[in-house]
DNA sequence: CGCCTTCTTGAGGGGCGTCAAGCCCAGTGG
DNA sequence: CCACTGGGCTTGACGCCCCTCAAGAAGGCG
C-alpha cells in the first residue's frame, strides 16, 4: 500500500503519516529530511481534540509536545482566586508544549477543534541536538511568539476597551489568510472562541465585550452575521480604530 | 602586556577584553571556546551608556547587538499618540538587540547606567551558524523572556493597581540576588527607574503609582527610605499582596 | 537663591466592572 | 408538538477604581 514516486524530494521514504501533512514543510518538521522524519514519526501520535478540551494543565510536567495541524489553541494563566488571562493564541503550524525549559504554569486548551501531531518531548530534544536547523526553527517561532506577546502587552496596558476589541478582530483577520495580510476591503471572520475567552484575552469582562461589539457595529466598522461570524466592513478603518479611541 | 597562566580553562588565548568579564560564562559567550571568543572579540566594542539614553530606536534596523554587563535596560513600545508601554526589563547577562528576525518596533533604552559589550549582528549570526550551542543559549534566553512577558500579561490584564505595584516590587527584589530568589524577611531594593517608567511598565499613571506606594506603606508592607530606595518589610506579605487585593 | 524635574496629594469625572434581568437557541424529554 | 432547561449573549442601572487636572512639596544643580 505504499505510495511510490510522485515528485517527493528525491525520496519516497517519507513516512506515510507525513506525506499527507499540509504543514510538513512549514513547522519544525521542515528542517528534517526523510530519514529524520522517519525517526520522529515512529513516536508520533495524531489526534483530534474537541474545542474546550485541555491539552496541558499549567504546573504539570508534560512529556509530549505537538504540532498544530489545524484549529486554534489558547494559552492561559490562572490566578488562585479564579481570575484568568489568555496569554497567547496558536495557529497551525505552531508547536505547543515545552522544550527544555520549565513550564511556567501556562495551560493549553483547544479553542476550536484542533488536530494535533504529537511527539515525545525527549525524541524532539534528541533530534534537535543532531539537527541545529530544527532548533533554529523553534527559535524563530519563539521569537515570533515573543513579538506577539509584547504587542499584546501594549494592548493590555495602554488601550481602551474599544481599541482592544478592534485590535483583537484585526489580529484574527490577519490569520485568516496569512498570505494576504491586509486585504484592504471587507472581510468575514469567524470568532474561534466565545465571549468569555475574548474577555480573558483582552483583560475585560464579557459585558464589556458585548457592549464594545455593538459600539463597533454602530460606528459601522463591523456587522454581526451571527454570534460567531463578523463581517469587517473596512480593514483600514478597523486598524485605525485599534490605535486611537474615536468614541468621543 | 598579555596576562599569562592563571587557571583559565586550559588556554590563555582568551581575549583580554573577555578575561575580566564577569558574565563571560553566563551569557551567550559561555558557549564559545577561546578561539571563538577571539573571533568575536575582534569586532567587539565595550561601551558605557548613561541612564535614559536610547540604545536602539524601534522601527530602525540595528546592525549591532549587545550583552548587558551590568545595569538595567528597558524595552518599550510607543503608540502614535504618545502612549507608551514598557514590555520588558533586561539585566546582565541578557543580550539585547535582534538576531534574525524583524525588529517589531521595540525601542531599547538604558534605565540605569549600563555597561555593554556590543557586537555586529552579522558576526554573531555567523558564529551561531558554526556553534549550535550558542543559538541554543539565545533560544533559552528568548524562552525566559517569553515566560516573563506572559507573566506580565497576567499582571497587566487582570490585576489591580496595588497588586501590579506589589508584583513589580517583587520582580525587582527577585533580581537583586538571583541566587536567593525569595529571602524570607526584610530586604532593601533600589528602583532602577523613575515613577513615569514604572507607570509605563504597569499600564498606570504616575499619580496612581505614587498613591499605591503610600497605600503599601500605610499597610506596612514597605518603607520609603528615599525616592528611589524601598525597604520591603516582609517578602511573603508582598507576594501575597501581588496576588490578592486586600484593599477592602 | 531660583529654576527645573520629579514626586505627592487632593478633587472631580469617566470608563469599565458588578449585579441583575431578559433574549436566543440548542438539547432533552414528555 | 411543546415545555423545560441551561449555556451563551445582550442590555441596563449603578458604583468604584483609576485617570485627569491642578497645586504644591521635595530635591538637584547652576
Amino acid at each position: 500500500m505504499s505510495h511510490e514516486g510522485r515528485k517527493d524530494i528525491h525520496n519516497s521514504d517519507t513516512p506515510v503519516v507525513c506525506q499527507a501533512c499540509e504543514v510538513r514543510h512549514q513547522g519544525i518538521c521542515g528542517a528534517l529530511d526523510a530519514q529524520q522524519l522517519m525517526r520522529l514519526s515512529k513516536h508520533t501520535i495524531r489526534r483530534k481534540v474537541k474545542g474546550g478540551e485541555e491539552l496541558h494543565r499549567g504546573g504539570e510536567s508534560s512529556e509530549r509536545c505537538s504540532n498544530i495541524m489545524n484549529g486554534v489553541a489558547k494559552l492561559s494563566k490562572l490566578m488562585s482566586d479564579g481570575r484568568q488571562q489568555i496569554v497567547g493564541l496558536q495557529f497551525a503550524p505552531d508547536m505547543v508544549g515545552r522544550t527544555f525549559d520549565s513550564d511556567n504554569s501556562v495551560s493549553v486548551e483547544a479553542a476550536t477543534d484542533v488536530q494535533l501531531c504529537s511527539f515525545p518531548r525527549s525524541v524532539v530534544e534528541e533530534i534537535m541536538a543532531d539537527v541545529p536547523e530544527m532548533e533554529h526553527r523553534l527559535h524563530l517561532q519563539k521569537s515570533k511568539e515573543l513579538d506577539e506577546a509584547r504587542d499584546w502587552m501594549l494592548t493590555l496596558g495602554r488601550k481602551s476597551a474599544a481599541e482592544k476589541l478592534a485590535s483583537f478582530l484585526f489580529l484574527l483577520a490577519s490569520h485568516v489568510d496569512p498570505e494576504h495580510p491586509t486585504s484592504k476591503g471587507a472581510m468575514t471572520i469567524v470568532l474561534p472562541m466565545k465571549r468569555s475567552d475574548i474577555a480573558d484575552f483582552l483583560g475585560l469582562t464579557i459585558e464589556t465585550i458585548s457592549r464594545q461589539l455593538t459600539n463597533l457595529r454602530k460606528r459601522g466598522l463591523i456587522e454581526l452575521k451571527d454570534r460567531r461570524t463578523i463581517e469587517i466592513s473596512d480593514m483600514e478603518k478597523l486598524l485605525a480604530a485599534s490605535e486611537q479611541d474615536l468614541s468621543k
